[in-house]
DNA sequence: TTATTGAATGTTATAACATAACAACGCGTC
DNA sequence: GACGCGTTGTTATGTTATAACATTCAATAA
């Protein structure tokens, strides 16, 4: 109980997403929770209001592309998070956005909101593998 | 008729998104074909269908973070096309994100997909007026 | 103690976005 | 004309997200 979420649904969601490494829906997480009996969540609604939290604490980021959610594995304190998605393989990789250099004629003009920068195309192992 | 799809379901859906600068959902073209009682297009499998062609010719972008699509007002030429979108306002410029500089280490492993990259924040605009 | 208030949660219904599956058409060519 | 094949039309359904309103619960002021 080191967690004031622990028995919140956000705990809940938090929980979840933590045990996968990839994106999930939130239908997806519906389903996991609805799997087990004892647990309150019931309804979309429930889970995507946990999601809005979790993301507005900067635990949880949105992937667009995938419609999907995935716990934040990044420490980027508030700046932007970036996900590079490969369209063949489905991985999906977190990364900080400015560490890694946000293009100068973005960032001059342009506030980035966290978790708000994706990009999608090839990973180098699909790459390799000539997967297109 | 100078474009061989001016009386093809792509052909209609072109002209549509060629008249609005901002993104539109698919089912925001299917009424606006629908409203046209002479147009063949009634069912969202065909926007989608034309959709889809429209992008793999490179005349049409996906923008995810909206659910929605855009003409393409970029001369990019088969590489990424990228997008700012502001949250507060909902502005949606396109840029050449190769152009702009998409940051080297992506770029050096990773193949960014056309129409791939999008950047969700504030524009200078809405800074100023303190939208958040 | 009880009333009040406000945040979080629960519940039902529906809106918005996207695709599956199959039928029909048009057209080139054997 | 029969065949193959890409495009289109049609119906149905799947998936993602939110609206609207009821209920619970804890903090605190009366």
């Amino acid at each position: 109980m080191q967690d004031s979420r622990s028995h919140s649904n956000q705990g809940e969601v938090l929980k979840i997403l933590a045990t996968r490494k990839s994106p999930m829906s939130a239908y997806d997480i519906l389903d996991a929770l609805r799997s087990n009996e004892f647990n309150a969540i019931k309804a979309p609604t429930q889970v995507y209001r946990a999601l809005e939290r979790l993301m507005k604490d900067g635990e949880v980021h949105r992937v667009a592309a995938l419609n999907a959610f995935v716990r934040c594995s990044c420490a980027h304190e508030g700046r932007a998070a970036g996900f590079v998605i490969c369209v063949a393989c489905g991985v999906v990789k977190e990364f900080d956005a400015i560490a890694a250099g946000l293009p100068t004629s973005v960032s001059k003009r342009f506030s980035v909101a966290p978790a708000s920068y994706e990009i999608s195309g090839t990973c180098l192992k699909c790459q390799k593998q000539g997967v297109k």
